[in-house]
DNA sequence: CAGCATCCGCTTTGATACTG
DNA sequence: CAGTATCAAAGCGGATGCTG
């Protein structure tokens, strides 16, 4: 990319991560840890195979990607994010929020992964019963499962199977995104296409900033 | 810009305020406030003008923007953020945040405003003595003077000239934010083009997250 | 003068094909 | 697997001209 030529600090971060792409391929190694080129390609539907390429070699340049060669068995290369590469995540985490509000508006022709739903839910989602047991919701939509875990005031959620969720919903992404986040009725959702196996009640244990104080509550 | 057609709020985010100088407009109207299209350009040197008229239609349509028209005596155009345009600001603080590093390495061609070096200094100065009485440190570099006091543990950044300063410091912009933050010792300076007026112990009361325990004390 | 629109040459990006 | 090569299309930068 072309320098804006700014002393400011803004300007010279654009410099180096505002180049079309640039920041999505930080969001991969940070998603995905150190990965091959394949699995960036993968993670990147719609990018050209040299842009991707030039845009590692810019990166590794300004020294927030690094390159290394796997021994065997793995002989390959692999990228991964330097330290300065880490700390990006910040940056990215605020652009997730900012953008989440986006995400309500339908795009069918959208690839979908189910890292990026994760990781969204991950900055999201809140316990807001700490006092109870812990709960397990799984998702099924996008190319992996996602089990979302609430107990003790805490939320994670990861790429996995969960052993015995409470509630699991599958469909298609965007009315999973809004039951789970509290935005989308769970009476609802099954005109969206949102199947529920379980017990619908274990869904009002987490919520989103935006949603109202009970929603499963209603049924 | 072209959308990355992905179902992921980072990618939905970047879709909005990725293009190129798209990001840099936002900050222009968060330091300054409603301005005028003028002052749009003044702040972003560079920019080609249809450039900046195509962006803010865009930013107007995707709602992070708003253009109202003044009444007399103004008269004339007023550019803003919207409440979802504001939502952008801890965006760029943490682009800041991760700009700062950038700024040590020098660019003569770099233009300045010191809009832009009061804002990144607000982000990263902290009070190293809150017990102490306040301290007032005035900047002369870039287009306006920067009033930096510190008091009760807290530090102000304003651009205005300060009323009774402990110590003033004038000269090239990057040696001067180097003093500032503590990562140039005061010592060392006067070699950069830096004069110092007043007391510099004054400048041991503000420093940045890198600067050494205390830098002015060498002295 | 403020707030654009148009035109043109150059650079960046996208799509596809090909290679060690 | 990890790229390079090629070429068309889109985006950008700079200059200029128009309009209230």
């Amino acid at each position: 990319m072309r320098s804006y030529d700014e002393y400011c600090a803004a300007a010279r971060a654009l410099d180096v991560v505002g180049d079309r792409w640039t920041l999505l391929i930080v969001r991969e190694l940070a998603l995905q840890g150190p990965c091959r080129y394949t699995d960036l390609r993968n993670g990147l539907p719609g990018i050209a195979t040299n842009l991707l390429a030039q845009r590692l070699r810019e990166l590794e340049r300004a020294g927030v990607v690094a390159r290394e060669e796997a021994p065997p068995p793995i002989a390959t290369t692999l990228f991964r994010l330097t330290a300065r590469g880490e700390e990006l995540r910040p940056v990215l985490a605020e652009l997730v929020r900012w953008g989440m509000p986006l995400m309500t508006e339908p795009r069918p022709a959208d690839a979908v992964r189910s890292r990026w739903l994760a990781w969204a839910l991950e900055f999201m989602l809140t316990d807001r019963d700490p006092a109870r047991p812990p709960t397990v919701i799984e998702l099924r939509t996008g190319d992996e499962q996602i089990a979302v875990e609430a107990g003790g005031g805490a939320v994670h959620v990861r790429l996995a199977r969960a052993e015995h969720p409470d509630v699991t919903l599958s469909g298609p992404p965007m009315p999973i995104m809004g039951v789970v986040l509290g935005l989308l009725d769970v009476a609802a959702a099954g005109s969206h296409g949102v199947t529920i196996d379980g017990d619908p009640r274990a869904l009002a244990r987490v919520g989103g900033p935006g949603a109202p104080a009970a929603p499963a509550d209603v049924i």
